[in-house]
DNA sequence: CTGAAAGCGCTTACAG
DNA sequence: CTGAAAGCGCTTACAG
């Protein structure tokens, strides 16, 4: 179907070269010198009490300034690092938090761990990454291994929303925000986007093209946020009167070019498309390629969720934009604000606005 | 540049919801009866000693299976998990492995880290992310930071290869394996792929469809995997003898246009590209349409770096495919090796095969 | 097979 | 301003 050869080559040796060691690396760890420096250590350098180093490091008032720059030499001599774990021991936030997405190699969840990644940073947390491959019992697994490590709050982009797991864990102490959608069993801090209002904006677009016949086309239907996506869309065509074909569900790549071609040589042949994801969207315009369809020429096409690529795609699509890394920034901002405990009310679902890109898949033409 | 006119939305509301608050959500948290179980607390429970509790949590020999069924039964009833913190205070390995790539929204990195979190999953290991956004201070930071929180073991693209801060680094006690391109200033453990060779097939190719002006445009040069896959361009066509034209630089976006420009007014305006990464691909995609270039047939188009929207794109782009998922994971198992003490032999560099990808931007054409 | 003691490296009260 | 004591939750020797 899309139209790849792969090339083998006599020359793609796997190669392991052991490379001669020219440094003292072995010797350098098993030296006990090297052993990390502590607390104690510093404090009998410095000639002074572990309190006082320890205040010291913390940025405590009530240290003489001519003590802690004792202190502050003996750390620099001995190479000193705070032990993290004997820190979280004594009841210290682990200035940590975990990121749970389904799939990390799509681009929309990297681009949002990407900000999470960098607003965590920007206050001096590191970030726990995992991937659930869609798979609940994962979700459920890491989320466990990541609320006992322990991790200070957690982002979730739950794969089923109603699973029985998140009752148990958002009744537990540790904050948690969900991204691109709510839990549905439960009270928690939300961020999200404007699935459904999205949806109307794109198929609007479309009937504004002239089409009656817009067909809808998605992958994931059990997601709320999908869900919401397809209700759009039917809002929308009701609204101008116009026939509603059922939505054309895709569950994998097998599926897409038998449903196309039902699709289109059924008497209902749509003269346009939307396209609930991405997914949903990049499978749509490989089957039309196929089938010799035209975008924004035999066939109008709008997706939701804007790729980077779809500019670069001819005819460059059409899309609802959504700010993915707005999306991340906001919630970790919300998380770090629900951990240090400046956020006390109640929880809140933020609804985050999208855009439709206009490009030519719906039959406009670019501007020259 | 690129044809997008956004659209702004009247119903575009950035809306904060406030739930009420149906769940005991504020007194579960504060309520005392639910701070985690302790190891004591499950052996006053099951009527037995600390030691014993331990030793059944890790799989000792030496319980007898009466009291291990008892303690079992306690930790379910007390929905017990060991406190990982407490757990490395004693030495123990923390069962996490840090990972720092420079962008985590770039496809290829993208696509690593998800291979590289599976991989540790399997084995039991969460991992720590973060992106040092090309910058090698907040590598350097990141790495610090981690190596005291404290993992087992990073794995790190490096942003310079040679800077200082390595030879600490790698010096220390935390095993440390580079994806991608090794470090230059001390011997550790790489995987990366064969940069050089892979350059050579797609200019050969080029050649194959008897192109002589074969120009190179690139980004990052200052990469040691760039620098290498130039120098597999000039490499061969020195060995055509053909002329070699200075490699194209580009620092950013804005380069661009006038940079082409002037590459295609010049007396050596090139038949053929080679394009040594991705983001310079997609700039001089970008570019010829600009310019009303069309690939594979007034100008021919060859990258390194697969992305799979090159498949999506007209006409489709031929490119160098690394193997990115195999590169997270060999990466991951090798660092999971050493860790375990597994591996003892002196640092490994490992290069991994690429294959080239042969679509239409080339000048071949599309078998049917 | 089982448990009491000591300690991992830090911090929180408590006394100076 | 500073320090000695106790404890965070676990595990490693050491004795039964």
């Amino acid at each position: 179907m899309s139209f790849k050869y792969i090339l083998g080559f006599a020359w793609c040796v796997f190669s392991v070269i052991p490379i001669t060691q020219n440094t003292s690396e072995v010797n350098v760890r098993k030296s006990p010198t090297n052993k990390r420096a502590t607390l104690e250590d510093v404090a009998r350098l410095a000639g002074v009490g572990a309190m006082t180093v320890s205040r010291t490091i913390n940025d405590h008032p009530y240290v003489s300034e001519e003590t802690a720059r004792r202190v502050r030499s003996a750390i620099r001599q001995l190479d000193y690092r705070p032990n993290h774990a004997a820190r979280m021991l004594t009841g210290q936030l682990s200035r940590s938090i975990g990121l749970i997405v389904p799939d990390l190699a799509d681009t929309f969840f990297s681009v949002v761990s990407h900000a999470v990644q960098e607003t965590a940073r920007e206050s001096g947390y590191l970030v726990w990454l995992a991937a659930s491959n869609y798979d609940p019992s994962i979700e459920a697994a890491q989320v466990e291994q990541m609320i006992h490590h322990p991790v200070d709050g957690i982002l979730l982009v739950p794969v089923d929303s109603k699973d029985k797991y998140l009752k148990t864990v958002t009744a537990g102490t540790t904050p948690i925000v969900t991204i691109d959608r709510p839990i549905e069993i439960a009270a928690t801090d939300s961020v999200g986007v404007e699935n459904r209002a999205g949806a109307r904006v794109a198929v609007e677009h479309l009937i504004g093209h002239g089409h009656k016949k817009i067909a809808c086309v998605a992958t994931n239907t059990h997601l709320v946020t999908i869900k919401e996506r397809i209700l759009g869309y039917e809002e929308c065509l009701r609204h101008a009167k116009l026939p509603i074909s059922k939505t054309l569900r895709l569950a994998g790549r097998d599926d897409v070019m038998p449903a196309m071609t039902e699709l289109f040589s059924s008497r209902n042949r749509p003269d346009a498309i939307f396209a609930a994801n991405n997914a949903a969207a990049i499978w749509v315009i490989e089957a039309l390629r196929e089938m010799k369809l035209e975008m924004g020429k035999h066939i109008a096409l709008a997706a939701f969720d804007d790729v980077d690529f779809f500019a670069l795609i001819t005819p460059p699509v059409t899309a609802v934009r959504q700010p993915a890394p707005e999306l991340g920034r906001m919630s970790a901002r919300l998380l770090l604000q629900r951990i240090k405990g400046e956020f006390v009310s109640s929880s809140v679902r933020t609804v985050l606005p999208v855009s439709l890109v206009v490009r030519e898949s719906c039959g406009c033409k670019k501007k020259e």
